[in-house]
DNA sequence: GAAGATTGTTTTATATCATAACATTTCTGC
DNA sequence: GCAGAAATGTTATGATATAAAACAATCTTC
């Protein structure tokens, strides 16, 4: 529904711009898509209790252990001081570690607990399912591989 | 990087699974794109101090005046409760009021002021500036055209 | 060795979001 | 018509997210 169809077509034409359709502001539909995302992530994740920032967290010590906190903060673009917490939590569950660096005693350098690498396998187990359910939303893989290229330009600045 | 790098090839083939890369991950891509573009909003809007929610309810007033509260909080996601201060917010600067309704004497039907509606011409010029750097960003109209499609099958939920 | 930068941490402030409770008004079933 | 249920706007409250400032310990630079 538009402004126009209230309009007298005689009327003399509106110096006001015409406001632009929800559906194709970039931003919006953006945001839409990503809580919708977020919404089944945070589903599926109930029983486990992760949040999507703490499967990121996990995920990234396991492909790279022994990196520092502020590292892996600063990957996900988490400010360190509010990383802290999320660590913290982390550690309280028996799923990663601090270990004090010799090289550099400032520094923590993260790992899996044995308990961490067992639930990553639950974890990943639930994730794929998300995944899959994502893709199938989409269309497909190559939709998914398409959509991926889009948002990274989107997401490309310095 | 991955864990692999750094495995012995005549090691046993380790039951973990793989960790997946970030930058194949929906949900990951997703945020990271929807925070970017949210960013360019904002530094866009800073002279004008309006959010995109702001932005948003503007918009949706303007295109349809009249609704009711719950209707444009309902459109957007946004809690009845929540939309009070939003809604307070537009009313204090002379940009939309709230109209007692004589049908419905609980509802509010919301409507911009004069005011409001010039404002609408600055915040369009604003907004079509940061959206054809959006564009820009993506390679053209109909890559942003492919873009939207894709995002309306991932929260096209009910 | 001194000055400055880095790292992790605590504290604080702000914004966002969900929930519950409430008064007023409307709707529904009878 | 009326009693109970639902809708509407509002307030209050708690949880979560995010940002910034300050600090101690440590490292780097000169």
């Amino acid at each position: 529904m538009t402004v126009t169809q209230h309009q007298d077509p005689h009327a003399p034409i509106k110096t006001t711009v015409q406001p632009p359709e929800m559906s194709t502001i970039i931003g919006y539909v953006l945001r839409r898509a990503q809580l919708s995302v977020f919404q089944d992530f945070l589903d599926s994740f109930a029983a486990l209790k992760l949040r999507p920032a703490e499967f990121s967290v996990l995920n990234l010590i396991a492909q790279c252990p022994g990196q520092k906190q502020s590292e892996i903060a600063e990957q996900l673009g988490i400010k360190r001081a509010n990383f802290v917490a999320l660590m913290d939590g982390l550690e309280k569950r028996g799923l990663a570690e601090r270990r004090k660096s010799p090289e550099d005693k400032r520094s923590h350098s993260l790992h899996l607990t044995p308990q961490g690498e067992c639930f990553m396998a639950e974890m990943f187990a639930v994730w794929r399912t998300h995944e899959e359910r994502m893709i199938e939303r989409l269309g497909g893989e190559a939709e998914r591989d398409r959509l991926v290229e889009l948002l990274e330009r989107l997401s490309d600045r310095a």
